[in-house]
RNA sequence: GGGGGUGUAGCUCAGUGGUAGAGCAACGGCCUUUUAAGCCGUGGGUCCUGGGUUCGAGUCCCAGCACCCUCACCA
């Protein structure tokens, strides 16, 4: 992933300050507290740099800075004026961003900063400066500066803006990371988000193309005639799925309240109160392990559709699927085939053919060249962990039963059978009830198969309590789960709205499911069935992991910007 | 919780029981066309922590801590 962070530009960069609002900068002394050794020269001579600034007249923190040009509309603009090297323009332009780069050279300095849109060189003349040009040795990699100039060309061609006015916005009083490596220890990284952020232009763009992904979401959802809801996060019940929750307190209630684990039975009961297509992009807590693929936080979309079954919802998540698809990797794929060629003809220049090929092969290169055709060729093709995965709708459709029957070799209707594969693969399944047996053998010989977009429908019922029965069947729910890379996506039922059934379902207990049980009585839920509820599809999509797939991130980490982590031990 | 790996300068990393290293960054000097990257010089360390073995430990042993990967549980 080192490698893969440094495709692109090249990165720079340096932590936001902290605390020092007000005049608390004029008489800084050493921090304490601080996570690495911040308390340096490094630091030291920054801050006696921002006092000589300000000893010069200078806001080291700067002010509003109106009417600036982003970088990439500078250069859309300079394309137009087909600019000769070494030559200027009559475009003058104001931009204002953080210095990535910096070379000083007797009377001329370059720099290169960054904003929003991208990076852009500046030029500086100890002439054109005039008086300035001493607060220009006071700055550093990693200060925010806006500057005034004229758009030209270096005799070396490269776009540059010769700047006539230079101005601090904000003095960086840390030493950014290494420009070339950028920032790659992971504990660092998440620790200090803002710095990979500003570092790495990919961990950018993974979190845009995730905004990107929940808007696309939400529109289609939209143009579904959905209704966007928000239910609460703190429930005295918490329900709707099988997880162990977070608890707290509510202090002037003085009750015990729990975080929830999922907002289905609330958004059930906004289909009893008649909003008849819901939806809610919710947050959920769940006290459980953290990986590659778990974060204690993570975000879902559900979403509820009066008079449909769990067959509406499949196309819902093609549907919803296809537009993240669109929103995201579609472009993705094709800026990724292009940053590794150019690094593969980096090395094969500057270095040798093995490492540009070890680069290729490390990146899945060939994967991407793949990807890229499909879509030329109109399909969704894209890559995740070295796969080419294919999410063109309709996605196959796999019964349960027939899945475990092939990859198991045993029937879902013979639990005798079912036990003696569990016994081989090494599952405890003394205790447990036929049907977590059959599920548990079911995760661990089909589901790492399911590499493809795959729906897998048909569960067994006792460990669906919030489904309906299959009418011909009643071991059987009408269930599926979505799944991707051998990774659930998402997970639908056609609901069950029988208050009778429901409340005997809830009374049930499972033997082995431990404390991970959704048989947790709701009675007000009960309640509200007994009002009447539509026969109903719902539906739940977990957003960070199709956030994963489509963004090639192999970790749920680099999909949340700041993913649960233990505190910094004090130093 | 089990197994594997990592932890050395601000960052990225070398380091073979015998004086703690490189590149970038920083500081000083020179430099008007650089592209990660000019030249010369200088400073910079709780080698994760605590024990142990040893004449001597960054290196070997034990324990702990943090992070990553993996398995188990879950989405």
């Amino acid at each position: 992933m080192a490698s893969l962070l440094r495709i692109g530009l090249p990165g720079v960069q340096l932590p936001a300050t902290i605390g020092l609002a007000g005049a608390a900068w004029r008489v800084a002394g050493p921090r304490h507290n601080c996570i690495m050794g911040e308390d340096d020269h490094y630091r030291t001579q920054r801050i006696n740099k921002r006092n000589a600034l300000v000893e010069l007249g200078i806001d080291p923190y700067g002010g509003r800075f109106a009417d600036v040009t982003a970088a990439a509309e500078i250069r859309a603009r300079a394309e137009l004026l087909n600019i000769a090297s070494g030559e200027r323009s009559e475009l003058t332009g104001r931009v204002a961003g953080r210095i990535m780069l910096l070379r000083m050279m007797g009377k001329l300095a370059f720099m290169t900063i960054r904003d929003g849109t991208g990076i852009l060189q500046l030029g500086f003349n100890k002439a054109d400066l005039a008086d300035q040009w001493p607060m220009l040795k006071k700055l550093d990699l990693g200060d925010i500066i806006g500057a005034d100039g004229v758009v030209g060309r270096t005799k070396m061609g490269e776009l540059t803006l010769w700047a006539g006015k230079v101005t601090l916005l904000a003095k960086s009083l840390l030493p950014p990371p290494e420009k070339w490596h950028g920032l790659t220890d992971v504990d660092l990284r998440y620790r200090r988000r803002y710095v990979d952020l500003f570092t790495n232009p990919e961990v950018r763009e993974v979190f845009k193309k995730r905004s990107a992904i929940i808007q696309a979401v939400r529109q289609c959802l939209l143009d579904e005639e959905y209704t966007e809801v928000e239910t609460p996060a703190l429930q005295p019940v918490y329900g709707g799925a099988a997880a162990r929750p977070f608890t707290t307190h509510h202090n002037t209630l003085d009750i015990d309240l729990f975080l929830r684990i999922s907002p289905e039975l609330y958004l059930k009961r906004l289909l009893v109160g008649g909003i008849e297509r819901v939806f809610e992009i919710s947050r959920n807590f769940r006290n459980e392990g953290i990986s590659t693929k778990h974060n204690p936080e993570f975000t879902m979309v559900e979403l509820y559709e009066a008079y449909a079954d769990y067959e509406v919802m499949m196309e819902r998540v093609e549907q919803m699927v296809s537009g993240a698809f669109n929103a995201s990797a579609k472009q993705g794929v094709a800026e990724r085939v292009t940053a590794i060629e150019r690094e593969v003809a980096r090395l094969e220049k500057e270095k040798d053919e093995a490492e540009a090929k070890a680069y290729m092969e490390e990146n899945h290169l060939e994967a991407y060249r793949q990807a890229q055709a499909g879509i030329t060729a109109g399909r969704m093709t894209t890559v995740f962990n070295g796969e080419v995965l294919d999410f063109t709708p309709p996605w196959p459709r796999r019964k349960y039963a027939d899945l475990l029957k092939e990859y198991a070799g045993v029937s879902i209707a013979d639990p005798g059978a079912t036990r003696e594969k569990a016994r081989e693969l090494q599952i405890d399944h003394a205790g447990k009830d036929d049907a977590v047996v059959i599920n548990e053998v079911f995760e661990a010989t089909v589901e790492p198969n399911l590499i493809q977009p795959t729906f897998v429908y048909d569960y067994p019922a006792a460990i669906c309590p919030l489904a309906r029965r299959h009418p011909e069947d009643p071991s059987i729910a009408l269930r599926f789960e979505a799944f991707v890379a051998g990774m659930e996506l998402g997970n639908a039922y056609t609901e069950l709205n029988d208050p009778e059934i429901q409340e005997a379902n809830f009374r049930q207990k499972v033997a082995g499911e431990g404390d991970e049980t959704m048989a947790v009585m709701d009675e007000d839920y009960i309640t509200a069935l007994e009002y009447g509820m539509p026969p109903a599809g719902g539906l739940g999509v977990g957003i960070d992991r199709m956030v994963m797939v489509l963004t090639d991130s192999p970790s749920i980490r680099d999909v949340i910007l700041f993913p649960l982590q233990r505190p910094a031990a004090p130093t």
